[in-house]
Parts: C-alpha cells; structure tokens; sequence
RNA sequence: GGGAGCAUAGCUCAGCCGGUUCAGAGCAUCUGCCUUACAAGCAGAGGGUCACAGGUUCGAAUCCUGUUGCUCCCA
C-alpha cells in the first residue's frame, strides 16, 4: 500500500479523538495509583477559544499526558466560569439589541434570559478544546452556578461571616448615574477631554481678610466639601496650621489638615477634600476621620445635603456655581486644563466615584499561611520570579470586595429585617428563624414577606477561589473520596494577571478549608502576542482564529509551533512560522515511519557490524536525551523538553541513525536491526505524545498491530537506562570525520555515489579508535579505510582534533589554495595556544583558580601544541611539492 | 506615585554556585543539491564588544554600583 509522501492531519485527529472518548480513556475514578489532577483554570463559560486559551491548555495537557504514562491516575477537570460581569453584560447587550431595557425587567426574568444565553453559548469552549485534544475528564465537568458549587460558595460566605471574616463596609465604587448602577473599573473607559481647572479662594476663620486657594476640575463638589488639605511641609502655608476654614457660598467651617499626599507642584498646592466624591479625598477622610457629605442624588443631581441647587443636574451646577462664586469674589482664575475623564462603557456617561455600601472579607488573617507556603516553596512558582510580585502583593493585601452589583452569581445570603438589621442564613426560611428566636422580632409576627434578599452577588472570584475544593465537592461534604484523592491536585498552569485575583485566594481557601494547599506547582504562561509585540485581542483583529490554525495545520503542528517558542513565564509572539515549523516536524516523523514501514525484513540476515554500533550507539544517545527531557520536565521548561525531543528525533533519529542502518536501495534488513528500530521509535513516539497526541497514536498503529482496545496514550513512558557517556564521545568524533569528508566531497566536487578512499595516520601518542570505522565507510562510500603511519602524497588531507586524514584523488591538488587554508589554522591555532600559554603564565591564577580548572588549561595547551605539529608538518610537506 | 522584571546572533530564547557545553539552540538568511523516506527535504556556511559606564576578582555574559531603554503589576 503506497503511503502518501505529506502527512495529512485531516481525518486522523478526529478519529483518534472519538476513539479516546469512546473507550472512556480520559475519564477517571480513585483507585490505589498515585493521583495526578489538574483543575483547568474555568474560562468564561460564554467565551470562545482564544490563543491564549490554546497555549495554556497545551500545557495542561502535556502534564496530564505525561503523567497517565508515568502510571498515575491522571485527571483533569474540565469546566466553566459563570463570569458574572461579562456575562451579564453580554446578556444586557443582547437584550437591548431586542429593545428590552434590563431595567423594566424583574431579577427572575433576568435570570432566565441569562440561563437561556448561557445554554445557547455555554460549553461551546470545551468543545474547541477537544479540537485542541485535551484529555480532560469531561464526565466531571463543571460550571461555577452548577447547584453543588453555588451551595458550596453560599456555605463559605456563611460560614466566613460567622467567623467574623466578612463584614459589610463603606467603598468608593463607579457609578453610572444614567444606568443607576455601580460598574466594575474593567467598565470605566478614561479618555482625555478639555476641561478646566478653577481657582478658588476660601475664607480662612476668624479673619477678615484672609484666603486660602484651591484648584479643582469640579467646583460642583464644593458644597461637599469637609477639609482643606496641603502638604506638610509646604511652607507657604505653615501659618495656617490649627486654623479652619469657611466653604464658600456655605460658609461651613472645615479644618486645614496637613498631608502628604498633596502635589505640591499642583494648581497652588493646596486641595479641597471632597470624601464623598473623589476616591483619593475619601481615603484622606478615613484618615483624618472627616465628615462624609454626599452632595449628590444617584442621578447626578444635588441632593438635600448640598443645600444649594438642589435637584440641578452636576453639569448644570457646575456652569451656575461657577457664576455664584465669581459673583462673591471666590474665583481668582480659571485655566484650559486637560484631564483624564471616566466614562461609563455601557451609557457613555461620566462616571461618578460614589460611597456604597459593600461586603467586604478580611484578608491579613487567611494571607499569613498563605504567603508563608510559597515564600517556604511548599508551593512553586514557575518561573519563580513570580514570588517576588506575590510576596509584595500578600504582605500590602487589603480587604477583598466581595459584592457586586448584578444578578447574574451567586446571590448574597443576607436577608434584612424590617428595621434594617441582616442575617446571614442558608435560606429566607432559616433567616426568618433566626429571626424569630434572635431579634427584637421574637415575638412579633413575622413572616417570609418581611424578610428582603440582599440584591446583589458575589464576586466571580469568591466562587473561582473555591474551584479546586469544589470541583470535587470538599465544601458540601469535605470527607468525600474524590477530594481526599484528587486534593491536593497538582498543577496549576496559569496566567500572571491573575495571581492576586485567583491564585493567592485559592491557597488561602485551601488552607482555610482543607488545611492544605490547593496544588503543589503554578506554572505561568506568558500572553500571546503578534509579531509586532501587541497582545492578541478582538478589537484589534490581529489573532489569528484557532480552530482555523488547527484545520489547516493539524492540533499536532500548533501545540508544538505554540510550544517551542514560550518558556514559562515568557510572552510568545506569534508567528505563522512557529505552525509551520510544528507542521514540518509532524511531516519528518510521518516519513521516518514511511521510511522504516517500507524496509523488507530478511530473517537469514546476520545483523552487519555497522548496524550494531548504530545501534548501540543511538541507545546511548537516546537514553541520554531522554534523562535531560526527564530533567527539564522536573524544572518544567516544557519548552526545553520540546526542543529536546525534536531534535532526539530530527537530529539524531532520523539524521543520523536512520541513515546509520538503512539498507541499501530494495535491500532488506536484518532482523536485530529491525527490532531495535521499531522499539526505538515506539519509545520516541510515547516521549512525543504528551506533546503531539494526535500523529503519534497514528503512527503507532501503523507501526505494528495493535488491539482493538489499546492506545499509546495509556502506554508507559521509557524508563532511561544507562548510557556510555565514552560511546558518545566516540561517535562526535566520527561525525566530525564523516562531515570533514562531505566537506572535502563538496569542494572537489566528487558526488556521493564516487567512492573514496581514506587513510588514517596512527597518532604516536594513542590507539585509533576504530568503533565506527565501518560507519565512516557506510556513510562516505569508503572503499579502502586504513591506517598509515606516514603522510599519504597526492591527497587532500584535514585534520580532526590531532589526527591526519588523507583522501586520494587521481586529480591534481590545489597546493597554493591548501597551503592558504592550513596557514590560516596554524595562525588561529597559535594565537589560542599563546593566550592559554599567557593565562598558565599568570602564577596567580595557577596559585587561585582550582586544580581542575588549571589542568584543563594544561589539556588545552597539549593538544594546541600537538595540533600545531601537525599542522606545520603538513605545510612543510606541501611546501616541499610545490617547489 | 509605589513595586517587580528584562536587555545575549535578523527573530524567539538558553546560559545554575564567576573558570571546556562559553559565547550556544531553534527559526530566519546565504551557498550547493529534485541523492529512491521526507524540497514541509538533504549537505554545508556566515552571523553577537553578551545595552552602556565603572567596580570587585588571577579570571565577569554571569557578582556589585550607576546610566539608558523596554515591559508588567498595583494606585
């Protein structure tokens, strides 16, 4: 049967694929193995696969490949994040683009076109990564809103607040005074506009003529002012220290205060502090324990508090005060100002910062274990550079918000009573229990309807935080067989963005619920880039589609382009070349197997000496190779380990070994020879598969007969065995003569097929070396090899570390041009001999450096010496034929 | 504004406790080859003051200091 010459990945991937799921290959249950787990880092459960979805995956799934051949029960949990601000905001979009304005509808109905957009869109990611050919256990995949996971994080909030973690606290938020909603800072967009900055006179207290003045963009906000802030050491305004001052068209008196924080080079050095309205004012009034005056309705309109405009639009204002205080004489000038403006991504409104009411969990307690276990490497980072931007994370971490303003999550378990106390229960019917034996209501009739929800959800990560517990069930029911086999799991492949918002808050439940960590090593992805350096993302068009790239090339020839070329850690830049050069190298494999496949096996053969040096050698050089792949695994420079085996296979497999035993054009093979090929390459293809599961399942089937029931994902992968390190060397020799001699082929021009003949001169000091004499013969078509103690006339000679080869040739010999090509080597020769000479010279280095170091100087200036012998008694010789 | 990291061949990177893996790999480039597995290939070749300036040392790509340039995270 003729096997097509290019290896077509169309059909085979899809095949395999379906035959791993229907043989249950990736689903796993606990048995007596040692576990492997990777829980999958959920991604939005409405997104599509991006590269970078591609890339991580990879790598997760390489480790979990990898480990179900190294006999472990290997699972990894596949699923989604509910992702409560993007979904919700895809779903708000959707409904407007239907003219349902989210506002008109109750949270139920809300709720119900989310579910139905979520069973539209959902999953589909998972589906994308089958194409990738994740092993994920996809029996066990789950959903952050799943029931179990939703309880499990209800159950966390609860139990949390009753340990005292959570609270409910003042915060600055977002807010959209056109949705009447607070947005998340990923909704603000900034952009720069004209503005203007005013000066602005205050009274100082208790004089008549005396001011102080200040600069804002927004003299609307004076009416909340509650301080007048400079910086400590300004010197300008020392004098008013104790003193207060009166706010202008109020003629409130606030007090000066003195901080720090003050741009002394800004406007005239001196700031109103608004706590109300400005993020940076609100954490002066915390500070300095300032009046909090909301000046503003949620509309944007002055509320009751600001006592002048009230009911006037912000903008409004802004233009009327700016008259009234002109009028009074407050305004000393106004400036063109540029400034960067929040602008509410859904409505295009200003954004104005605004004090809410949030949930908020302590942080200090659970980070201590948690920074612990990774500044002690009971956890890993890899690379571990990350540790320095955890470190300083953990050490300066702050209360985590944990509400958000949606419906699209997990909803707050408080439920407040008439009087506006809250209890935290499972249910409104356990909350209304509680209240009936806990609060003033004990013996009121209360009922259901008395009790309100809180309105808003958690925070995506309060549930993603949980995810390696949960996934498992070790909230609801902590003694459960999968978690105490599958947890901890072992690696997290992640990205470096999210180490605050997801990684340092698993292990702190980890730790907090299990008393363990979540997984034993992080490994850190870099951000996948185009060739120009941009990040990949949608707006700017600049990625390519994934599932096209794995069409056309093959999931194969992406995961190892992807690969290649990304160190942990490490951006990688796409490049269409990467694909290729991952397709190519399916190729070389597709036809190494074609190669061997096409070799007739003759039983009679004795097996040529030639073919067992190969043979040994290539044992040698593949166990090699196969303890330092085994050794970047360990250090997970999966990258490395890649390269590593590309090159065992190109290189030495395919290059060298192939070419080393291949029979003569229609000639058969031995059998011993064969044996060890096939074994070789069977053992090649299992260090392959975690990386290229796809081409090497193929090949392994065609290689030999195979049950119906057998796969090489399930094989085991080679064990190395030892190697002899002086074989190696051996051969490095032999190359160097074997590609000595194409050079001299190529410069004489005599073609392969021409054979030569080839004269060793017998180096005084040591024996030839003869091992791969018959290989030297086999791969430069030698018909004569032998050895001469003198130097042989008419031929080309050169030289391989100190040892003279000579190639007669019936044609006459270029002396002038060889002469020219071993001077120049005699030159180099010398001047590297003379700096070792001038380096042993140095009797301070002789005295300092270690013995080891200066006998390798003394090896270097030996065989220096001993090459330059030859070299110049070449030239002599030559010298003597010119003339 | 606070913190972290990076700078080595055209590109992407590796180079540990300073010394034979010391200037490397892959890709790209160039030159030959359609040699009966593979032109998605084979055989070769060229290419780097290791950002800059100091210092420590017998010895620095590697350690220290400064300068410059870039990136990321937090505010």
């Amino acid at each position: 049967m003729e096997i097509a010459s290019k290896y077509d990945s169309y059909g085979v991937e899809d095949k395999w694929y379906d035959y791993w799921m229907k043989q249950g290959f990736f689903h796993s249950v606990p048995d007596e193995r040692e576990p492997y787990c990777i829980v999958i880092p959920p991604p939005n459960v409405t997104g599509v696969l991006h590269m970078g979805h591609m890339l991580n995956n990879t790598i997760q799934d390489i480790l979990v490949r990898r480990a179900r051949m190294l006999g472990k029960n290997a699972c990894w949990v596949p699923g989604t994040d509910h992702a409560s601000i993007a979904t919700e905001a895809k779903v708000v979009a959707k409904l407007r683009e239907q003219g349902i304005d989210k506002a008109s509808l109750t949270r139920d109905e809300f709720l119900e076109h989310a579910w139905e957009w979520k069973t539209k869109h959902g999953g589909i990611i998972l589906d994308q990564l089958k194409k990738l050919g994740a092993s994920c256990d996809w029996e066990r995949t789950c959903f952050t809103m799943d029931d179990g996971l939703y309880d499990s994080v209800i159950d966390v909030f609860i139990d949390l607040y009753n340990k005292g973690l959570i609270y409910r606290g003042i915060r600055m938020v977002n807010w959209d005074p056109k949705a009447l909603t607070a947005v998340s800072d990923e909704e603000v967009n900034y952009k720069e506009v004209n503005s203007k900055l005013y000066y602005v006179r205050y009274k100082v207290e208790g004089t008549q003529d005396e001011w102080i003045t200040i600069a804002t963009t927004r003299p609307e906000t004076i009416l909340g002012d509650t301080a007048i802030c400079v910086h400590p050491e300004d010197e300008r305004y020392s004098h008013l220290r104790g003193k207060r001052i009166l706010v202008p068209l109020l003629n409130r008196s606030v007090p000066m205060i003195f901080d720090e924080y003050v741009d002394r080079e800004f406007g005239t050095g001196a700031l109103k502090v608004t706590p109300a309205h400005d993020i940076n004012d609100y954490n002066l009034g915390l500070k300095y324990k300032l009046e909090v005056i909301d000046t503003f309705n949620p509309n944007g309109t002055m509320s009751e508090a600001a006592r002048l405009f009230v009911g006037e639009d912000r903008f409004v204002v802004r233009r009327k005060i700016t008259e009234e205080l002109k009028n009074n004489g407050h305004i000393v000038k106004i400036e063109e100002y540029t400034n960067k403006v929040g602008y509410s991504e859904r409505t295009d409104e200003v954004i104005e910062p605004r004090i809410s009411v949030q949930w908020f969990m302590k942080m200090k307690e659970l980070s201590k274990p948690a920074l612990d276990m990774v500044e002690d490497d009971t956890i890993l980072f890899h690379p571990a550079k990350y540790k320095n931007m955890y470190r300083h994370w953990m050490a300066n971490v702050t209360d985590w918000c944990i509400s958000r303003q949606l419906w699209w999550g997990q909803r707050i378990p408080a439920f407040y009573l008439p009087n506006g106390e809250f209890i935290v229960a499972k249910s409104k019917e356990e909350a209304l229990a509680i209240a009936r034996s806990k609060t003033e209501y004990r013996d009121a009739e209360i009922t259901l309807d008395d009790l309100k929800q809180d309105e808003d959800v958690l925070d995506t990560w309060f549930s993603s935080w949980l995810w390696p517990i949960s996934v498992f069930d070790g909230i609801r029911n902590p003694g459960n067989p999968d978690i105490n086999y599958y947890y901890p799991t072992n690696d997290l492949i992640t990205a470096p963005e999210i180490i605050f918002f997801w990684v340092a808050r698993m292990i702190m439940a980890g730790w907090e619920y299990r008393k363990a960590i979540p997984f034993k090593n992080v490994y850190f992805t870099g951000i996948v880039r185009d060739k120009q350096g941009r990040k990949m993302s949608k707006s700017l068009g600049n990625s390519p589609e994934p599932l096209d790239l794995i069409r056309q090339n093959g999931a194969d020839a992406v995961r190892v382009g992807m690969l290649l070329c990304s160190p942990a850690g490490n951006d990688l830049l796409y490049d269409d070349a990467l694909i290729e050069q991952g397709r190519n190298f399916c190729n070389k494999l597709w036809n190494a197997m074609r190669l061997v496949k096409g070799w007739p096996v003759d039983d009679s053969l004795a097996q040529p000496e030639v073919n067992k040096v190969s043979v040994d050698w290539f044992n040698s050089a593949f166990n090699a190779s196969l303890l330092n792949i085994n050794a970047l695994y360990d250090d997970y420079r999966l990258s490395e380990a890649l390269m590593a085996a590309y090159k065992l296979v190109w290189d030495d497999f395919c290059s060298w070994f192939l070419e080393m035993i291949k029979p003569a054009y229609q000639q058969p093979i031995d059998r011993p020879t064969f044996e060890a090929v096939t074994g070789y390459f069977e053992k090649l293809l299992k260090v392959l598969h975690p990386f290229m599961p796809f081409i090497t399942e193929e090949i392994w089937h065609i290689l030999a007969e195979r049950g119906s029931t057998e796969s090489i994902m399930l094989s085991l992968q080679p064990v190395p065995d030892g190697y002899d390190q002086s074989l190696i060397d051996k051969f490095v020799f032999a190359e160097d003569v074997i590609m000595a001699v194409r050079n001299v082929r190529k410069e004489k021009n005599i073609p392969q097929k021409e054979s030569i003949r080839l004269f060793i001169r017998k180096n005084n000091n040591e024996e030839p070396d003869t091992t791969f004499d018959t290989l030297v013969g086999k791969l430069c078509n030698i018909s004569e090899l032998g050895y001469v103690a003198e130097k042989v006339d008419g031929s080309v000679s050169f030289i391989v570390g100190s040892t003279e080869f000579f190639i007669p040739l019936t044609g006459t010999i270029d002396i002038a041009e060889e002469l020219k090509k071993l001077e120049e080597e005699l030159t180099y020769t010398t001047g590297f001999l003379g700096k070792v000479m001038q380096k042993l010279g140095n009797e301070s280095f002789v005295n300092h450096a270690p013995a080891a170091v200066v006998d390798v100087e003394r090896k270097k200036q030996e065989d220096a010496a001993s090459r330059i012998r030859v070299l110049e008694e070449q030239i002599r010789g030559l010298k003597v034929q010119q003339q």
